[in-house]
DNA sequence: TTCTATAGTGAACCACCACTCAGGTTGAGT
DNA sequence: ACTCAACCTGAGTGGTGGTTCACTATAGAA
């Protein structure tokens, strides 16, 4: 659409120090921190912000999709194992694990989850459904996961997701019972951290 | 405290209109929805309102905890028909579900699950304690509750129930996921609705 | 060095929302 | 009927937060 049109250098810099200021304080505090603020915290006058992000949503979505940029990487790799002949539980309860500890750290990781759901553009949708769907089909082959999961079912598991509402002793504990209602035998589970 | 002294005819009426107009509106929009809509909706002026609950928190506590009371009162049916000879696992599906509907239709609840854990007053805290402690202590006795599952962990579940930002099929399927990851045998879950 | 498109600045704007208060109204006791 | 404490009214206040824009500064090409 746009022509490419090189970024000019202070530009360049100011909206790496958006995006960062932007990513560290919507983890802190979520999507309610003002945009006066973030501005501030990258050394920037507003206007400056507006200039690259016409929209706060604009920003938030930048942040946010970059998140589920990061969560589909780790999705791929997770698949690329299982191919490579892993075990497709263990990968299962990895991605989980992680996710969640992502969560408890970084607020807008929900945010990423849920807008995987429900939104964000359909290539990405499909692509993690795709992912997902292989480590279902995997899980069915050794027999690990209960027969009548779907790719659907970890999908709505992921996006229901605690954050940092929670105490890590709890989100732990969290994705032990989600696993344990995904598995076909739930002492498969049990594999004492 | 304060002396009982009965309320005005007109004041209880409005009182009530306010009440019911606060419910049916944070049960559809959540508690973003501003108090000029609610007093509009109630037919009343806004200082009427802030005449009945001095702040927006004291009338979204007054909901709340209406609706934890209900909640309570529901455990406490369960618990009474278990300690008749029900049975545990089933009691603590049917609650699962009719808790998980409600909160399909009502943005409030999940709001009223999470005090609950959090904070409301210690009183009722304990009293959800002992309830779901019950129904767990009678889970192991039939052998139909996984060993390790605690009251604390289906605090947990609950807390974390989807809303309304889901399809009712979504919802019931995660209630399913849920229990049988509570169960001591996935099979058991398994009575098609 | 000169020039200008690109970029940056920040005070001001505006819509929203919880909350207040000076003045008018009325239920209910006598 | 009379009285007044309790109650109601709704325009206004103060604060917040996203967004704009007239003006200034500068990167980078010529």
């Amino acid at each position: 659409m746009t022509a490419p049109h090189r970024l000019r250098a202070d530009a360049a810099r100011n909206r790496a120090n958006i995006l960062r200021a932007a990513r560290t304080l919507f983890a802190a505090r979520g999507e309610v921190v003002g945009i006066d603020e973030i501005a501030r915290e990258a050394g920037v006058a507003v206007g400056t912000l507006y200039r690259h992000f016409p929209t706060k949503a604009d920003l938030v979505n930048a942040i946010v999709g970059d998140l589920a940029h990061r969560i589909f990487t780790a999705l791929d790799e997770a698949v690329a194992r299982i191919d490579a002949g892993g075990s497709a539980f263990a990968e299962l309860t990895v991605l989980t694990e992680r996710i969640s500890d992502a969560a408890g750290v970084d607020r807008t990781i929900k945010a990423a989850m849920h807008n995987l759901g429900v939104q964000a553009d359909p290539g990405l949708a499909d692509k993690g459904r795709n992912g997902l769907a292989r480590i279902v089909e995997a899980g069915h082959a050794e027999g690990s996961l209960h027969p009548d999961v779907t790719a659907a079912d970890l999908m709505l598991m992921m996006s229901t997701m605690p954050g940092d509402e929670l105490p890590e002793e709890a989100r732990r504990r969290w994705v032990q019972l989600i696993l344990r209602g995904l598995a076909a035998d739930p002492a498969r589970v049990d594999t004492g951290g």
